[in-house]
DNA sequence: CAGTGGTCTAGACCACTGG
DNA sequence: CAGTGGTCTAGACCACTGC
């Protein structure tokens, strides 16, 4: 018996739970609460749930799906520790989104560094430019897409305390980001990530980033006012939806002499 | 009522669950299970269980500390995200070490580049120097030592595939590592931290980085075989073991011509 | 005050390991 | 087979929010 949204789950205490196949296929067991959490994920990504949004209330899943409300609970801690969800004690539990205080720019590791001043106050964007574009080969294959089919590329540069520290290129699949210009970008207010929550319905959950250390070339040079041969911070990142499905290419180039990028290991 | 080892903890269903201080006093509110985590913590530092052995079943643990064994559950699985704890279905739970296949070399970040031939075979790892030394004022910082006291200082350099890629610099407090030597480091088959594990009784759990991209000077470059035009990526790391305490600070120079620093963002 | 998430308990049964 | 961790349930009560 397949499952799906707004249906319940097969289950019962005096059945098999969590075994969904038919005795005889692969082991194909999934514990209940993983069922639940993949149902949740299917609203999420269909939107039935928008960023910012409450979902409904543990209890009221648990009787959705016609589960315990602890089993519910899992699902849920589950998809808060991946940041997806947020529980708000006493109100309720949220999409997470970009937008919101606590979760903005957390994909953003560089930092200021200690005794630097430039700690307060946001960044100032320009946006350089913003363009359509056919993926190269290696774009194609970051963005699960064929060579040649239509992106979007948009270069910009982030200043801290008008020193300008990051340069980067993103490329974006032409299809789902249909509209996206310049001018858009350069109206928003909040980080870029929730302008493409609000105004494509495209949430970056997680994202892979690669770094390296490179020299600049003479154009890269100039924009982030430095000489070619000062060491820069690449990073590669590709950002990822609710499916796992890439959505984002980016590169940027990052000035170390004023900030340092900071990761936690455990 | 102060709580401590093999007591049991306060709380009965019918008393104040959690609240261990008298009331009047302020609302330093904990649940029981992050009291049974701290208790599991003070075990864990004091030595009770050694890396690579099994702590006792969750039975026993609810047994012990007189609570019901989800009580247990939720402390342990705590720390089983913050890969203190290891659980084997089946088998028990186990202390988290370094010399694990799973864990080895979780702290490196470092990874061949796609197509690399280097995945393959563990690094060479060659030991420059190991000598006694005084803290200067940074070092001291970062291990919260006082400037001037007794360090240990270690110089050694990982390959990979023959090409020197790694060269790093390691301070450790010299009163809790005493008897280190080049020797006892050249000797030692697993990562340096399973090492510290067997040898000082000092359990690395978390740690901090900090990346620049730099130019070495002349002795770093002819150390890596790169011209001291070639960028670097410069990681410091400070490492801490059960009670946050610092216990080593560890500046490295990754080449990454063949490699990349792999990261991943929620 | 009702409604939400957060904690705790007790008990049942499942999945996995090893003797 | 017994012992371990893993899942699920049902019910109680606590802490927090906002009306």
């Amino acid at each position: 018996m397949p499952i799906s949204s707004n249906h319940p789950v097969t289950s019962f205490a005096s059945e098999i739970p969590g075994m969904l196949v038919t005795p005889g296929q692969a082991p194909a067991f999934s514990p209940l609460y993983q069922q639940i959490k993949g149902l949740i994920l299917q609203s999420l990504q269909g939107g039935e749930w928008k960023p910012g949004e409450a979902i409904p209330s543990e209890m009221d899943l648990a009787a959705r799906f016609k589960v315990s409300q602890g089993t519910v609970r899992k699902a849920i801690d589950e998809l808060a520790t991946e940041n997806l969800l947020v529980r708000r004690q006493g109100k309720g539990t949220f999409v997470a989104t970009h937008a919101e205080e606590r979760l903005q720019f957390r994909f953003l590791k560089l930092k200021p560094d200690h005794g630097n001043p430039q700690n307060q106050g946001p960044a100032q964007r320009t946006i350089l430019s913003c363009k359509r574009a056919r993926a190269s080969a290696d774009v194609a294959r970051a963005l699960a897409l064929r060579t040649g089919e239509a992106v979007i590329q948009v270069r910009r540069t982030l200043a801290f305390g008008g020193v300008p520290t990051i340069l980067e290129d993103l490329w974006l699949p032409g299809d789902r980001f249909k509209g996206l210009s310049a001018e858009r970008l350069a109206a928003s207010q909040g980080p870029m990530y929730a302008l493409f929550e609000a105004e494509f319905g495209i949430s970056m959950v997680r994202a892979d980033e690669r770094l390296k250390a490179v020299l600049p070339d003479e154009q890269q040079a100039q924009w982030l006012q430095v000489s070619a041969t000062t060491p820069l911070l690449s990073v590669e990142r590709v950002a990822f939806t609710y499916n796992d499905l890439p959505m984002e290419l980016r590169r940027g180039l990052y000035r170390t002499d004023l900030h340092h990028y900071r990761n936690q290991l455990f």
